[in-house]
DNA sequence: ACAATATTTAGCATGCATGCTAAATATTAA
DNA sequence: TTAATATTTAGCATGCATGCTAAATATTGT
């Protein structure tokens, strides 16, 4: 893969991560959290069941979105603040001006 | 609708419509052309058939992020770039620093 | 070793998105 | 009025996304 075909296939899962409402919102929670958060907290503050939340923090962790750290028997999970601003506004960039 | 489910549903809106390639790619074309361009100018830029590329299009309109002018028997579509940004940007905002 | 806790994986049902072809509409040209 | 051009709408097939429940895994506490 050239360095171009990279980025187009990052914009590509990255935007297929923000599609999704709830996915958008975790990454909200996560930030406004400043730090870390386990699963189980994140899963608290949504309406869908374990399994779902799980599937959805897979798909932004694949999209490079959030990182995750094993601790003990829960995952914590940080959002990538870097790689969100950094892909999207890079996309956002040819449309500026 | 208070002012700030507003702004929720036209997230909602925008980035569903960011989400497919086709339709990110419509959007550059547009932006890169500098003007406006026929329904069938577009077509012609991408593989999938008329009826295809036309939903896709429906689909940027209702969300906002193209304008269309009618003009005897073909429609010019114009990027709304300052919806884009604006949208786009203004969520993005959420996460910077 | 056993029970409890935290989280994921497997597998299924359902609906929405996307692609297609064929038919309809609207406008211009002959 | 008929034909041609530009574009959309209707309707169908298929696949992927999302939600669920049940079962599996991994770690800690007794």
């Amino acid at each position: 893969m050239t360095k171009a075909e990279e980025e187009l296939a990052d914009i590509e899962t990255v935007f297929t991560a923000l599609a999704h409402p709830s996915r958008r919102q975790i990454l909200l929670v996560l930030k406004l959290r400043c730090g870390d958060m386990t699963a189980g907290e994140i899963v608290e503050r949504f309406s869908c069941k374990w399994p779902t939340t799980t599937r959805h923090l897979r798909l932004l962790e694949k999209a490079g979105l959030i990182l995750v750290r094993k601790e003990g028997r829960e995952r914590r999970y940080q959002l990538n603040q870097k790689r969100l601003l950094g892909i999207t506004g890079g996309w956002l960039k040819w449309f500026e001006a």
